[in-house]
DNA sequence: CCACATGACTTGCACCGTGAAGTGAACGCT
DNA sequence: AGCGTTCACTTCACGGTGCAAGTCATGTGG
């Protein structure tokens, strides 16, 4: 609208073509797929469920705000907002750490243990259902390397 | 919560977690990348852009509602906020199919076809640098496949 | 010792997406 | 013809998300 936007005019061809339709209905569906089972068999978004379970792998189901924000790939204020609906569950404390007064620390109550520990086979279950079971081992490890190169294309080139 | 969930405890091995941390982070962060840059360049969501690219290559930029919401994955009452929105800025045009009033028929105007023309170059570029320049073209091929396996997956296990 | 800067987190507001109810048009049955 | 059903679409109310501003605690320079 302002200038050029872009210099070139480089279209995908057909095999990319392809691919890219696959990609984005995948990333359209999955999420939604997943999101659905969560929601029905426990009324959890996918963030807290990640969420939860982050927790409840770390020491002392414990971890800091920010770290925990980061490690399921959300931003401070979305977390701030699940932690208080988590913990009108019952699910999760929030209380400051005691070295750093600025820092707050969340731990997973063993309700919130009982709870995950109940959710996770099923979740795991559809999983499997949706992805495992429809490739092979070795279409397996090519997505795991598609993914791990994609993923550090977006780190290395989106700002921030 | 209720009874068993799910009778098998069938977790994912080594290779199976590893490449679903990757998918996972994907589905999080590719989606996130390309809204940013739609949403800087032209102030369009992802889904208004997958809009008005379907009525684009779509004879005389034209599709009935309810099949212009299925090309783009989303439910009916979801495409009728997003065709007022787009109304609104004139690039879109509603009126009842002449040979059906129950239809109506979405035309993307001359204005609306002009700008999706300014924009698609810039998110086809984007889509090129995190996606396919981080891939081999047996890669391109790999995942192609995979996501049709898991579309497939999804189409066929997915209630509804 | 006090003012200021920095960093971590929370709150308020506006936007977008989902599900349920409402409208209006076309078909089928009597 | 007339009534009811079905279908496509819209509208509304609610919950979740993202961004900007505000709060609180901790370091740092004067």
């Amino acid at each position: 609208m302002v200038d050029r936007p872009s210099p070139e005019p480089r279209w995908l061809d057909d095999d990319e073509h392809q691919t890219w339709m696959a990609l984005a209905t995948l990333m359209v569906r999955l999420p939604a797929a997943l999101d659905r089972q969560l929601q029905r068999d426990s009324g959890l978004t996918h963030f807290e469920y990640q969420v939860m379970a982050g927790l409840s792998e770390a020491p002392d189901r414990t971890m800091r705000m920010s770290v925990l924000a980061c490690f399921a790939e959300g931003q401070l204020p979305r977390l701030s907002q699940v932690a208080t609906r988590l913990e009108k569950r019952g699910w999760l404390t929030r209380r400051p750490d005691p070295t750093d007064g600025r820092y707050t620390l969340a731990t997973l109550t063993d309700e919130g243990m009982k709870a995950i520990t109940t959710i996770a086979p099923a979740h795991v279950n559809t999983v499997r259902t949706l992805v495992f079971d429809a490739l092979t081992k070795a279409q397996v490890r090519h997505l795991r390397d598609i993914g791990h190169r994609i993923n550090h294309a977006i780190t290395n080139t989106t700002p921030r």
